[in-house]
DNA sequence: CCAAAAGTGTTACACGTACACCCATGA
DNA sequence: TCATGGGTGTACGTGTAACACTTTTGG
């Protein structure tokens, strides 16, 4: 610190409205899907210059006309048919050398994508790509920073909010949604107490299907009681494990 | 979600480098102080147009050849005179109309700055007002928002991450320790159990003195153990109180 | 001597964690 | 019948929360 410094006003600045100023802004998506088997990431194959060729999030400008948010839901859209996707913004990237070519920052977010063969097919047609978390491809820019930060930010979301909903489809079983727990935490959960806790929370109803496409046994479905849902996503629960 | 719509590849985008769709990016500080009993808030009263005479946080535009970090602490220290302050990112704001003038984006950040009798003086004679958290006056723009994000994110750090260094004298006492805490979560604090608490993470160091200008009988004075706080401070604790 | 803040311990309860066996079924 | 994954209960220790009185000393 250097506390004897003369202070001087930098604000308001004499350079507002001063054109040299002005710069890119873009947005990037950490898109997060769940096949109830694997944590999977969407990148996109880039087909011109610059990076042609490389391993890219998926992004876009911001248009002068739209929101942040909406220029993600754009680009999210034009690359995967879905909206109403969940996107949660996680951090500015800013340094002047970050994009070599020209200056640009670039607003980070995450969306959660439930996966179905329908969305795999459709997506890879145009160059995109589900990956697993722990088989990334070398990435453009400061792409792999951006994954593991949002990576962060969703361990730190799953523990004080239900993160079901989005990922998992609307009927799913006890041990799919361990699993996807598992795969955010990046850690095994003893699944007694998994399901001690998960059922105190009176977040599930228990279905009388089963599903016994990854056993003999079957295991039973569960759907998310909303009210709870909803009550938990807003005021937030402790979900340490 | 519309999975039925055909979807059709945005990145890359055929406007790379359209002049027009480049804009002013911002950065705003959330600059938090305390002074052993206040926690405050640095607000600064515009001098020109546009919102003459209105109260804001600090900001200024980004400039091409700086990355945001260094714009934000360039403005910090135009208007403090302070330097290696402890800064984080916030959120960016992005709205088209956010601000009516011209598009403009900016990234919020948060500073943590320990107030003493200079800085209060100093900073208040170029138009910048130290406020009572709870006494805030309007603010332009989204900048209410802003700090009530601010302080979210303060909250949750300080949940998982000592604070003191960046707010605290380097001698203190436990009641200024535990004070700033009930500050920063809104709620009081059983003061047995805090001290418990805070004791048990061999995090402190008791000193010789006492501070007796809060109390008759005096409170001993306590310095950080560096080593354990920068520990703590790279893996995080639980200090949920 | 008294007001005001500093400092101190114990108990009850909730919660997290560790741990191992039986069940149902299709092949 | 057996291999595979689904499902269940208990015991222990840790941590949190609630709670009230004594100490010090300047005025």
């Amino acid at each position: 610190m250097v506390p004897n410094r003369k202070p001087t006003i930098a604000f308001p600045p004499n350079d507002f409205y001063r054109q040299d100023h002005k710069m890119y802004v873009a947005t990037d998506c950490i898109v997060f899907g769940y096949d109830s088997n694997d944590l999977k990431l969407l990148l996109f194959q880039r087909k011109l210059s610059p990076f042609k060729g490389e391993w890219s999030l998926i992004g876009t400008f911001v248009h002068l006309d739209e929101s942040i948010d909406v220029a993600a839901e754009r680009v999210l859209e034009q690359t995967t048919g879905l909206t109403n996707i969940f996107m949660e913004q996680t951090l500015a990237y800013g340094h002047v050398k970050r994009d070599p070519g020209y200056r640009c920052i670039s607003i980070a977010k995450y969306a959660l994508i439930r996966l179905d063969e329908h969305d795999k097919k459709s997506v890879e047609q145009y160059g995109a790509k589900w990956f697993s978390l722990d088989d990334l491809p070398p990435m453009i820019l400061d792409h792999q920073q951006m994954i593991n930060d949002a990576l962060d930010m969703l361990k730190e979301k799953a523990k004080k909010q239900p993160v079901g909903f989005e990922l998992l489809p609307k009927k799913f079983t006890l041990p799919q949604l361990q699993r996807l727990y598992e795969l955010i935490y990046q850690k095994e959960i003893d699944s007694r107490n998994f399901r001690k806790k998960v059922l105190s929370l009176n977040i599930l109803i228990k279905l009388q299907e089963k599903d016994k496409s990854n056993s003999k046994k079957g295991a039973f479905l569960y759907k998310f009681n909303s009210r709870k849902y909803n009550q938990y996503f807003t005021n937030g629960f402790n979900f340490d494990t």
